[in-house]
DNA sequence: TTATGATATGAGCTTTTACTCATGTTGTCA
DNA sequence: TGACAACATGAGTAAAAGCTCATATCATAA
């Protein structure tokens, strides 16, 4: 469905590898549709037919970029199931700390991924990247408050997961308007919000 | 700029209010760049000339909408401005339920304001909406906790409004996905997660 | 009634963009 | 080394979408 011919030898790997990271770019700085598949090819080094040799089309390539950024995201989380804090305000900012730091790195797609709702298009991409994700948090949750209902720790990870991609993206914004130090201020409010929710939630 | 012939005739001034309901509902399901301006016009039960005949182009028309939306918005917040509480709690409340039914009537739209920062075409439409949503609510808080800093009563404010969209938007999937009773169970979550920053926040 | 401007119409023009394919080049294995 | 498969190339195609414009109809005021 999405790819279309596995490389076999180091050059297709290699072109592969570069246009990956070039849709990435190009996705981040444009959008995903105002993107042109032209535009990502250029940026690769590569000519168009390549894009097609490997991927059936641009939706393909949306899918191989959510794929990386989805698997490099879940190590994040899984760090942080092994590592992090009891406390309820220290792991707030574990939590924030760990993926702005992800965010920031790959802040272009990151965009992408937190406007998925408004693009019919991102959405299948989208969406297994949230289950997941949520999986994740809910596990870190159920077992720093073990007197919590399944239910209530999933709903809580919904919260957290949803609050924190939404300050996430306001962050990200407010950095490109203001600069960085309003974005340190923006990040620190939500280790203030989602401290103040998470204590006393899991207080019970 | 953005209008290209102001209606003069009754005819004319209900053609452009059916264009501009239209535009909103079709922006809403497909997002900005999906939209077609020939499925508007279909939506709307007129030709797509007579979209040219009032707009310049397909984001004079998305201002039209975005103007419209902020207008009805800005009347909701200051009808909080006067008559909302002075606890945190309640007013987390109060503002949760007073843009619950806003959000959901026209939620379609409100995805598209909150992915303004994804997408370049939007972001001029969109920033006017957030910065006059922010201003009032920075009002209402700055009204309630005096002792703030004006520029700590303006976080406050845009972490609400951020807060609250994310949880409202997550309110409204979850009701189409899941029923009426997750939704609410989600609304009561958001009341504890605005009630429990707002109260940290306000009391010092 | 009639003249004039406002409004309505939709086939088609233009541009853009995703995608193809015929041909050429490189790698690999016997 | 020869043969076959993997890979590279980019001009060209087809479809889609924004927008135009020549022509037709309606509203209104003298």
């Amino acid at each position: 469905m999405t790819i279309r011919r596995v490389p076999t030898q180091a050059r297709g790997r290699e072109r592969v590898a570069a246009i990956v990271a070039a849709a990435e770019a190009v996705f981040g700085e444009a959008g995903y549709e105002t993107a042109t598949t032209n535009a990502i090819a250029a940026r690769a080094g590569v000519p168009v037919g390549s894009i097609y040799q490997y991927f059936a089309d641009k939706q393909a390539l949306l899918h191989a970029v959510a794929d990386d950024y989805a698997t490099e995201m879940l190590a994040v989380y899984d760090a942080l199931l092994m590592h992090g804090s009891q406390d309820p305000h220290i792991l707030a900012g574990e939590l924030l700390d760990g993926l702005a730091a992800f965010g920031s790195a790959r802040f272009g797609f990151t965009r992408i991924v937190l406007s998925a709702g408004a693009h019919p298009h991102l959405a299948g991409a989208v969406q297994v990247i949230s289950a997941q994700v949520a999986d994740k948090i809910t596990q870190i949750i159920a077992e720093r408050a073990p007197h919590l209902a399944p239910s209530a720790a999933h709903t809580i990870a919904q919260t957290v997961m949803t609050t924190k991609n939404a300050m996430l993206g306001l962050a990200i914004q407010t950095k490109e308007q203001t600069g960085y130090p309003a974005m340190e201020a923006v990040l620190h409010e939500t280790r203030l919000l989602l401290g103040a929710y998470l204590a006393a939630r899991m207080r019970g």
